[in-house]
DNA sequence: GCTTAACATGTAATTAATTACATGTATATA
DNA sequence: TATATACATGTAATTAATTACATGTTAAGC
């Protein structure tokens, strides 16, 4: 998708809280940032290279041990302003959400074709898995109310996710119980 | 995004349901499966040329007028069959919602920042027109029960993104609520 | 008869993103 | 001390997708 670079802001983003390196950014994908968004190393390392030909980022050399050469990114004046406009400009376009299983759905054109069960079922499953891990995730990265008021997006977005997967789940519920009626 | 070609299941499908010349299949995007799928004309007659050539699709050229001439797409046994497999195969990855407002939000720290409330209530007009859009589609489009049963499965999505909506609208209404008895 | 909007089909340039290729260091553990 | 895993940084090839370029016809309204 040819859309408007937002990895760069995610970049940005994470600078904005703590130097880090490459590597430590494309870490992150696994874990806090990566139930939103996704990125992988070789996408990451150029971005950090275009971010500091414009000013936004500088880094240091780091080197660990003997010889390991580590790049400790910072973020400048300029990255600090360029996020702050980001957040601040509006969010006039909604993303549309490309969802393959929707999109199969669109084809099935009778409530009693048999794959539309066996295709529920499938989704009802991962999506019930997924919900488990939000409300895991709920509840180990905001234990405490300390982390909730020190990172209160992060604790909203993770609370939208729990509740956008719960209402999917009872759609999908819902739906099988219509869906088995039909094929009854 | 670098993904797994959906548009040409997109276009098998659509040419399943009758023959469409690609002007037909760009205003498709417009309308209906527009809703849950988004694609430009540039990228759907390049993807035509190789559904051909991969003996998915024929055309036959038909004039209008005087000289216009135009290709109307049918979709072959390849093609229905390669559809077929895409359906029943399974659908085992999530696709992540990239929601450029969500990715904002994270880097979003206090409670009391002031953009917070900016930024809930302009995601609320947005989110509110695009409920009451979907809502107004479903009214239209599957006014009458027969439509329901001849397209099922388009039923079951808009139905779905009329309560994902809904789910969004009243998550915004709580959370303006929440921030701003924070910020007050 | 003129003008405009819709019909109709393509290609080119650019950007975004994934997958694969490529190399080397440091640390923990068996 | 060997070995596996995590740390660390890049590039290349390919695919997907958007935006822009490019051209011509038909039908409707004035």
């Amino acid at each position: 998708m040819a859309q408007k670079n937002k990895l760069q802001f995610i970049i940005l983003g994470l600078l904005n809280q703590r130097p880090l390196t490459g590597y430590d950014l494309t870490k992150s994908f696994d874990n806090e940032i990566g139930e939103f968004w996704q990125a992988q190393h070789s996408q990451i390392y150029p971005q950090l290279k275009r971010l500091e030909e414009q000013g936004a980022i500088t880094h240091e050399v780091m080197v660990s041990g003997e010889k390991l050469e580590k790049k400790l990114y910072h973020i400048t004046d300029l990255g600090t302003a360029r996020l702050r406009d980001w957040i601040t400009v509006g969010t006039p376009e909604l993303t549309a959400t490309k969802d393959e299983f929707i999109l199969k759905l669109y084809f099935i054109r009778k409530s009693t074709d048999p794959r539309l069960s066996v295709m529920l079922h499938e989704q009802l499953r991962l999506h019930t898995a997924k919900l488990t891990h939000l409300k895991g995730r709920m509840t180990t990265v905001f234990g405490d109310d300390q982390q909730i008021a020190d990172n209160y997006g992060h604790y909203l977005i993770l609370q939208h996710a729990v509740g956008r997967e719960s209402y999917y789940v009872n759609w999908l519920k819902q739906t099988l119980k219509t869906v088995k009626h039909a094929q009854a």
